[in-house]
DNA sequence: ATTAGCATCGAAAACGTTTTCGAAAAACCG
DNA sequence: CGGTTTTTCGAAAACGTTTTCGATGCTAAT
């Protein structure tokens, strides 16, 4: 075999081409299925390419094409079982469609979720599927993600004021449950340990508490909400430990999440407060772990990975969607909770 | 402001230069810090290109430059406590290096392995880092990274006959480190939960084990071994059941992974049979729930952030490498591991 | 035999950047 | 002022692909 164009060990079309005398255009157009070229030669062209072991640059097609076949997703936390669930779902759903995934964290910082925005638009990637910190409300780098006429997706943690497509659970009908739940098992007294002020999903959940209170002629009592800064196993152990001080008659706690609920548990079972005769405990997500800690934890089921798929499958139509009409579909997925029945809650 | 070249709404190196009655060279020069351009030209240069945010087409860079600045990153699950810090780890160093990171799964599928590598080459990433799924070993689709000059690192689950950069812990010694402490504490029989045949880690976690009870005079017995298919919270709830049933006399237990400890911990919790006093368990890697499950779980600490960072570094150095002496450096970067004592082996 | 239609091919342009190399102009030196 | 050096600039090529548009030769229809 003798090289001509061939400079490198990268076979190119137009290396091909010249192996069999004819076009570059030929070679294209035999490789990608076009009809105005004779049997034969596509014949010879694609066995020339395997052969070879051809495969198209695909920086020159990017390039030419205008698309990366790479879609952003921006996360608070990747080391989260929901967020990881959620990343799994997409890359699923995206290799199935021949996009990668590429991955950045804004760890709940609205600066950073900024930056990571501005990378991702100066990749050019083809779609931006964006989880939103704590701190994100309908802020310029979201706006600017619209006014680029960029694919944009926003994925559980959302907000209301930006008009895009979404992929949501109904935050507001699963606190619901989940309280209307502690409340049909018997408790009277009903404590919340809310997510941050700002998330619009600590705020639905926190309206699914007060709405079920309501509903079932339970007064609200402000001084029963305690608000998580960060999420953590710790803060849930320490506002179980207030809340036990604070309010000694409390028999039912419903956390922002799972592992808030961990940490109410951890507390409740060291001072051999029984759960859940004395206090029923009710997370949120359900996190695996959930079935594993003693007492199992009642929970409800946030479909992570299916969120990312669906995440996924809207970026692909609106990618779609743009191309053909240059039109946004702004189109709102809601998914299904269940309320998941365990120990914790079964008197 | 009217147009020229500028078609969309993006602006070029040609838009600028033609605004500025100069030539694209000059302009992509007074950008790029040349030091063969007036000053006052490249400030005018600079001054617009601001104006009008301009950003390089990364695309066309990315063809020019036949770099991508994206990384790809193959791991056997994204939902995995351990394999998210290393996603993190990865992310955080390489976001401070300008590059980007797309993630795969292999889900411990070779095929599925393969198939990823090729997508990764396919879109020519500037390299790659993998953490081998349990099937994997020198295989061929390995063997052509190496082929292809990519850039190439393997992280934590590695094959020792791959001649390429790697970073781990050392499995062996973290191994006997475990079991060893289990024999200080008064352990005389020790069952051992390993992982599945082929990875490496599980071999060489199994070596260790049974270094610690030779250097200790105890015989080993291989009826005490038992060995995880997929290493889930299932397998040790069973196996810990079958190790009770099959040798009443046994005292402690080390486990391959802090997940199959849960399981064991979990299903001796429900036999009520004391821990440690009756057995001692150690786990393995450090999931952040180990301090939090009752009673807490004694186990190594396996550094993820940290091994992630520092295969993306050695990636990074590998690149440079390449680019400049053609010449891999397979070096070895080897990670310490620390015995953190819990109460599940604190007699 | 003439024409219309079809099958097959390729020339050429375009995407935006980077870099090489030489030219022109300016500054310097004797 | 002649010559040399330095400063400043730009023409042009290159990266590999895709796609438009026209050209050619052939078949089929009249």
């Amino acid at each position: 075999m003798y090289f001509r164009t061939m400079k490198s060990k990268e076979p190119t079309l137009k290396y091909i081409a010249e192996e069999l005398n004819i076009s570059t255009t030929t070679v294209s157009k035999a490789l990608k299925g076009y009809k105005d070229v004779n049997a034969k030669t596509r014949e010879k062209v694609i066995e020339l390419a395997k052969s070879l072991n051809y495969t198209p640059n695909s920086f020159a097609v990017n390039f030419r094409t205008n698309e990366s076949k790479i879609i952003g997703l921006i996360i608070p936390e990747v080391v989260h079982y929901f967020f990881s669930s959620v990343i799994n779902g997409i890359i699923a759903e995206a290799e199935k469609q021949d996009y990668l995934v590429i991955i950045l964290q804004s760890n709940e910082s609205k600066e950073m979720e900024k930056k990571q925005v501005e990378l991702l638009m100066s990749k050019r990637v083809d779609g931006i599927i964006i989880s939103l910190s704590n701190e994100s409300n309908n802020d310029e780098h979201l706006e600017t993600i619209l006014q680029k006429d960029i694919p944009f997706v926003l994925i559980d943690k959302i907000s209301k004021l930006i008009n895009c497509s979404k992929v949501v659970i109904d935050d507001r009908k699963a606190g619901f449950d989940a309280v209307n739940h502690l409340i049909s098992v018997g408790c009277k007294k009903i404590a919340h340990i809310r997510g941050p002020e700002n998330p619009q999903n600590a705020i639905d959940r926190f309206m699914g508490y007060k709405t079920a209170l309501e509903k079932n002629n339970i007064t609200f009592d402000k001084s029963l909400v305690y608000t998580c800064e960060n999420v953590t196993f710790k803060e849930g152990y320490d506002f179980a430990k207030k809340i036990v001080e604070d309010h000694p008659d409390v028999d039912g706690i419903f956390a922002i999440t799972d592992l808030v609920a961990f940490g109410i548990l951890t507390y409740l079972n060291e001072k051999n407060i029984k759960i859940p005769e004395q206090i029923a405990v009710i997370g949120f997500s359900n996190w695996f772990m959930s079935e594993v800690i003693s007492p199992k934890l009642s929970t409800i089921e946030q479909p992570g990975f299916k969120m990312g798929a669906e995440s996924f499958l809207l970026l692909k139509e609106e990618i779609e969607s743009m191309k053909k009409e240059n039109k946004r579909l702004s189109k709102i997925v809601t998914l299904d909770t269940k309320l998941i029945i365990r120990e914790s809650t079964q008197k």
